[in-house]
DNA sequence: CGGCGTTTGACAACGGTTCTCACCAGCTCC
DNA sequence: GGAGCTGGTGAGAACCGTTGTCAAACGCCG
């Protein structure tokens, strides 16, 4: 039942330093060279659970990595270009609202959406 | 340079007759049991081939499995209980326009985008 | 048909994630 | 504060989807 240890701290520690979206493995990386020594298991464990009680938000990398970031973070998209990566953050109260709208309509509470533009940017065309 | 193969075109076969997300796995596994002995590797590279050549589109399972579905298939997007996973497709033209403004603003051309809806369905509460 | 360049497929390798299991450490009750 | 229960930890192995390897097979062109 959700005990509170050192390692949990920690992992929780980076998340409240860190903007946006990070991966296991970075944050493993992260104590590791802060001098913390946490097994990778455990961050992943305490990844999970933290996404589970809904204090992390989680989304999967293209290449199929799971990232994870604050749950408090200003919520907004990214805009990346297909060709040199490029990322611009977005915020779009259009679509937060179309999409409770949506999942009221058919039943669903407790909404969260992940949204993804891809283009190709000014530059690489 | 993309010569048609038995393979080949049994992987587009396939995508023909099938509504909807696919995994690679999938495919492969279909092609078997249908008699059609292909490579796993074969699937994946096909695959692959197809969605660099914009004939099919890619998503990520939650547990990162590639999913891919034909283009021509009516653009739409998911609806996702976090609990028992049923899904319900959702047509957004609201978000469509809003996508392909705010790429156009910062220059975005050639815009496609991914957008999942995740909740918890009535079933479920 | 013959040759060449691509594709195929069995298999190995890879990388992120999850599992295992012996050891460790909060928490609770005394 | 200490003992004991219960859940947490971590090194390493296992797992699984995916990608790389390479010799053999095949499509295509002349």
């Amino acid at each position: 039942m959700a005990r509170t240890t050192r390692q949990r701290s920690a992992v929780v520690a980076v998340f409240d330093e860190l903007e946006g979206f990070h991966s296991a493995q970075e944050v493993h990386a992260r104590l590791r060279t802060a001098g913390d020594t946490v097994g990778l298991s455990t961050v992943y464990r305490a990844v999970q659970a933290l996404a589970d009680d809904g204090e992390l938000d989680s989304i999967r990398t293209e290449s199929g990595e799971a990232l994870y970031r604050r749950c408090s973070t200003q919520h907004h998209h990214h805009l990346v270009c297909r060709s040199c990566g490029r990322t611009v953050e977005v915020a779009g109260p259009t679509v937060e609202a179309w999409a409770d709208r949506v999942a009221g309509e058919h039943g669903f509470a407790d909404v969260s959406h992940t949204l993804e533009i891809v283009g190709t940017c000014a530059d690489c065309r």
